[in-house]
DNA sequence: CAGACGCAGTAATACGAATTACGGGCTCCG
DNA sequence: CGGAGCCCGTAATTCGTATTACTGCGTCTG
């Protein structure tokens, strides 16, 4: 009956029951101010007839005309279920799936979108984010222009992961919606954890720039350094070798080094054991979030986690309010849960309070 | 633009470039026998308009006409991204959304379908199938009258999973096309392999009923049991303690095991254990597929693997087979992979062919 | 010079369901 | 007995796009 002229329609059921298209459509979803005035005769007739057919409204039709129809879009800019390897993003989706679930939502997925230029893209010719009420972003890093012109164009959306207001050129756009994970606090909690346990030098390793997440990560780093006033250095580890890296960190007399990515972790022990250095006897080192990327390792690092199954869930949770017009906080940074791994250790003989 | 009066439409573009609609839509998808007919001028100011605007055609109003729109739905008779556990559905998905991006088409996840008596219905009011051009079933038991209605409403679709052909009361139905693992050759091969290490007496644990996968495997472990000649029975495993059911293998002189599902296989290991029998020195157990349910262990099973990924691939290829009228296979059943695991071991002298 | 034909575009219609406006038949009341 | 009011339902319209049929105008041809 999907596809083809044989096609199940009001008109047909109609035909069948007697009756005109209008009646069926009133029997089916006429509220009580409109159905009363269907004779009970009638509308049994019309009902035996559609359950006999089993016909089911055209969802299509019907949003035409509704302007909504619980569908909810989720766009990745990166692959949604990659193959190799733990996928990050699986976590985000088991929350945003039990939630849409829980407010009878379907999930459209937008793996259509084609990749150009590395990435892909929401605005391409025959899109298909409008047949969805409104959507979730996930991905590390999204186009600023892609957000400006989503927020310009009212078109109802939240992105998973903290991002920056975003404007055109012409000066439309604004804030926008979001719930973040709150990388500041988490990293800064972690600083402070290392002074406690005696640390007075420590350096940031990560680019801690260009995606919010790792700005925001860098910028905890800074803010609890200076804060705690121990000495705190970024370490972009760009065009070095990471031996390189370690030994500039060893001649500054670095004791904690806080990794933005686990695999820069991961490299860093690997230099370390090299060099005859112990972890964390000799260095501490502290991983800033759960892995992006595959990583082999048997140490259990100290950091935190991302609460990701329930950053997903309060996406779907934002995007409903903003589809019905509640006007909760549209931007929310969830707190991190610090993981107390085996990678930090004390260091001197202060181990109390700074 | 996607909520309210304001939206962007043809109409729209049309007025301002001082055209029609018809124009608008034939600059942006007339095929060259119809656009030719546009003056390159025309054209120009029409296609600037989109440009400036950002137009994209409203897909909605598009599928009403074409019947089709480049959705495939995927169905799930459980949840897709359950949060518990290591999810047995995500190497389908996996391979599902890959073919679907090579294809250009969106996924729409029905998420919505309300569970009633256990487990969800895709037939229930205001389901949304019908957005999608076909779908994908995946779960471990499909209720038949479903699959029958599938069938015989013409809703292109395929199963994931092997499927018996399915008919409804009224005689309508017919094959249901899937793509499945074949576990009866897999589970035969691993029959046959112990018979090599010079077992005899085997014994398959499970229902070995319900779901076709049970089925099949009970099937391929009887067939290969009569062909190479060796004892081979049924332990339904209801109704009795495992240390009950250990009792009945050993006391049949039972010296491998056939496991329906790893939760069992580990359990019975778990008894073997405790009786103080080796495995596989005294018994070897046979995990016969992936595991559907977290279960801790530190055994490496000899068993074989569902090729998950592969079959979420071919299945949107057969379903796009489907939808284009091309009639290939569309009942596949896919090679299952061996795992040389830890407690399949070998018995008695004679360690040749039997 | 009438009719055929090409050009460049438009009016009309269809898709399937929801909604608004209307209409025929009946009763009740003044 | 005429019209107000109700009952039960239908015709018409709407959503946004694609397609088909058509139209006015100029040009070419027999």
């Amino acid at each position: 009956m999907s596809v083809g002229r044989g096609r199940l329609t009001q008109n047909e059921i109609a035909r069948m029951a007697g009756v005109s298209q209008t009646t069926v459509s009133l029997v089916l979803n006429g509220r009580c101010e409109a159905a009363w005035r269907i004779a009970p005769e009638t509308r049994e007739r019309v009902l035996r007839v559609i359950r006999e057919t089993g016909y089911v409204a055209d969802p299509l039709a019907r949003r035409l005309l509704q302007q909504h129809n619980q569908i909810l879009g989720v766009f990745t800019y990166e692959s949604v279920f990659p193959s190799t390897s733990v996928n990050f993003y699986h976590p985000f989706l088991s929350g945003i799936e039990a939630c849409a679930e829980s407010i009878g939502c379907d999930l459209l997925l937008f793996t259509s979108a084609p990749v150009s230029g590395g990435s892909r893209r929401i605005f391409h010719d025959n899109n298909r984010i409008r047949l969805a009420d409104g959507c979730v972003l996930l991905g590390r890093e999204i186009p600023r222009d892609e957000l400006a012109r989503m927020v310009a164009e009212d078109m109802p959306f939240v992105s998973v992961g903290r991002r920056d207001d975003a404007y055109l050129p012409s000066g439309k756009g604004g804030p926008v919606p979001h719930v973040g994970a709150d990388y500041a606090q988490a990293t800064a909690a972690l600083v402070r954890r290392a002074v406690d346990l005696g640390h007075r030098v420590m350096a940031y390793v990560g680019a801690g720039a260009g995606p919010e997440s790792a700005i925001d990560r860098l910028a905890g780093f800074t803010a609890a350094v200076r804060e705690t006033g121990v000495d705190g250095r970024h370490e972009p580890a760009d065009g070095r070798t990471r031996a390189e890296l370690l030994d500039a960190l060893c001649s500054a007399r670095v004791t904690a080094v806080f990794c933005e990515e686990l695999v820069e972790a991961v490299a860093m022990a690997e230099a370390a054991r090299a060099r005859g250095l112990s972890v964390p006897g000799d260095l501490s080192l502290l991983a800033l979030g759960d892995p992006t990327e595959q990583a082999e390792t048997d140490l259990d690092f100290t950091g935190f986690r991302i609460p990701r199954e329930d950053m997903g869930w309060q996406a779907i949770e934002v995007l409903d309010d903003i589809l019905h017009g509640r006007t909760s906080d549209h931007q929310r940074l969830l707190p991190c849960e610090l993981v107390e791994g085996e990678t930090l250790g004390a260091r001197g003989p202060a181990t109390g309070r700074n």
